[in-house]
DNA sequence: ATGGCCTTGGTACAAGGA
């Protein structure tokens, strides 16, 4: 089984780069961020004639989630949008349970973390009150699933070797020890950061600024994740950063990371 | 380098992203 996050920055411009990439990487399950459309625009008609099922929530501009899975698998059950509890404006949650044809059922939390804009703000205040209540909440659901994997842009960059420039970052917004210690939290439920489960090449990012020339430069961040429960963990056999769609024409910012679990 | 880019809304340029 295959589950993959991936940050598209709009799929209204981002829908067609999309479909190309699931026509070559059959997942199991993708979550989305930063959609930024209203639920009435989301293109699942689109989506439904290439092959896929989908479940969103999203908001006019900003933010916005989904979760597709291939039409022939069984629809995404027991949808939850947003924290539970969370008074929340922004649409950053959408979690559902997963059945493919040779796995148990699994439960999938795709999260766009808010970004938090700078140490002392307004938005990190929210950022960190956000997270207190995705840390709750995860905590709950793991009591009720033990087969969990919560993904997406979790804009925190765990460690310094998550980023180009840890000096330039050291106290910069994602690279906090506020932001680090609720990243930290998280693994203390259970959870497995997939990607460092294996050895990677030096220097994995999952985004790059798009000024810069921060991509052809590889000088970005690992703010992308895949955490996986316990009980999961012995079933991560691989874990990769897919750079390839960050070098197409007007790309997203950021590139999909993909977990594969053995059945 | 104080910044460079991309997206949205809306039709000029501000806000947000990271």
């Amino acid at each position: 089984m295959k589950l993959a996050t991936w940050n598209v920055n709009s799929l209204g411009v981002r829908l067609p780069h999309l479909l190309a990439w699931l026509a070559s990487h059959p997942v199991d399950a993708l979550v989305l961020q930063e959609t930024k459309l209203t639920d009435d625009k989301f293109p699942h008609a689109e989506l439904a004639a290439a092959g896929w099922q989908a479940v969103w929530f999203g908001q006019k501009t900003y933010n916005g989630v989904a979760l597709l899975v291939p039409a022939a698998q069984a629809a995404p059950a027991e949808v939850v949008r947003n924290i539970p509890g969370l008074d929340d404006e922004q649409a950053r949650v959408i979690a559902a349970t997963v059945s493919s044809a040779n796995a148990p059922a699994t439960r999938v939390i795709g999260a766009y973390f808010p970004n938090g804009q700078a140490p002392g703000s307004d938005k990190f205040a929210y950022k960190m009150k956000w997270l207190e209540a995705l840390h709750r909440w995860v905590q709950a659901e793991l009591q009720l699933h033990p087969r969990l994997v919560l993904m997406g842009d979790f804009n925190i960059a765990p460690e310094d070797r998550d980023v180009h420039d840890p000096v330039a970052w050291a106290g910069q917004i994602h690279c906090t020890d506020e932001e680090r210690a609720h990243f930290q939290a998280l693994l203390a439920l259970g959870l497995h950061d997939a990607f460092r489960m294996f050895e990677q090449a030096p220097k994995s990012w999952s985004w790059w600024d798009y000024r810069n020339l921060a991509f052809r430069k590889n000088q970005g961040l690992r703010i992308d994740h895949i955490l996986v429960s316990q009980a999961l963990r012995a079933q991560v056999a691989a874990c990769i950063i897919d750079k390839e769609p960050r070098r197409a024409e007007r790309p997203s910012d950021h590139a999909p990371v993909v977990v594969t679990l053995s059945d």
